[in-house]
DNA sequence: CTTGGAATGTCAACAACGCTGACATAAACT
DNA sequence: AGTTTATGTCAGCGTTGTTGACATTCCAAG
């Protein structure tokens, strides 16, 4: 609130950043570049009835084929009942096989079949191309920032979540 | 897709920074970030049967009092009959005063009451604290690559609307 | 001055995707 | 064997995005 600060009488660079001014650009710079972020992909999906949560759930997938329903959840951090909608259609349209578990039999696991994984590099492409845009005009000194900031911004679980996936190199 | 790459035999600090892997990690991070970014004042909008577009509606009028519809409607990148839903609800409840325009009576100038002044105050707060510590865990040189890269990311009318706004210490 | 079009905002109905509640099935524990 | 726990499915609700229809106000052309 009060944008009141004590007028720092040294470097800038050091105490600056801190300000509440700054906190709040910082605020808005997330929420316009989230949109941005959201914004190729979901043009590709709106074409075929599918949402942001068919993306997710098609790249988690993705990114380690065979995991189970509830291992999805924990990352998406949503219900399973939310989830289900969404399986439940890529499934239907032949996105997503769903095995059911050999050891246990309550578990299902998840695999994209030739036309999910098609779908999925469509929409990685166009994600990753405006990400490498964006890292290209940036420089890899601010890249590694950017990454180092939302680092520190996740939630505790999350960020183990993250750190997991980031060091699989599936 | 093809994480297959040319193995880099330069500084590495210079290319490797743009492979598919690295864009990847970049994708996921703003994905588990985003949530951490929104979960603060997620918690506190619940209680009061509000939700994300009521907290960017708050924010924005705050930002620039008198704002109209219109004016507020571009930044928001929504439809206005999406925006009149949220606006409806912050008015009947008092949290913000719409008044008729005196030059162009079909104009609506929006405004915060004390009692919304509070809640933005909460949840800006709420905000503020996750980006601080986030940002004081990075550090200043973090927080700048962290902003050139979201800068990068938006779509270039938000990026105007995000300049103008940044330059606006209201 | 009137009239037609553009701009602004409101009301209604629909879709995507969060949520809770109730429930079936399979596994695990006592 | 019987209870508890884990996993996944179905039904229904709320927020918030969408498009369509419409009222009001302004402005410019005739």
């Amino acid at each position: 609130m009060s944008d009141i600060r004590p007028a720092p009488a040294f470097g800038g660079e050091s105490l600056l950043f801190l300000t509440d001014e700054q906190l709040r650009q910082g605020i808005e710079a997330m929420f316009f570049a989230y949109r941005g972020f959201t914004a190729d992909p979901d043009r590709i999906l709106a074409q075929m009835a599918y949402g942001r949560a068919h993306h997710r759930a098609i790249h988690f997938i993705n990114r380690a084929p065979g995991r189970t329903v509830n291992n999805l959840l924990a990352i998406l951090g949503v219900t399973k009942q939310s989830l289900n909608r969404v399986l439940r259609t890529l499934i239907e349209d032949g996105m997503v096989e769903s095995r059911v578990g050999t050891v246990d039999k309550r578990e299902r696991h998840l695999f994209l079949t030739d036309k999910g994984r098609a779908l999925e590099a469509k929409l990685s492409d166009a994600q990753r191309a405006r990400m490498r845009a964006a890292y290209k005009e940036a420089g890899p000194e601010a890249v590694a920032g950017f990454r180092k900031v939302l680092e520190a911004m996740m939630d505790a679980d999350m960020r183990r979540a993250y750190t997991k996936l980031r060091d699989t190199t599936s």
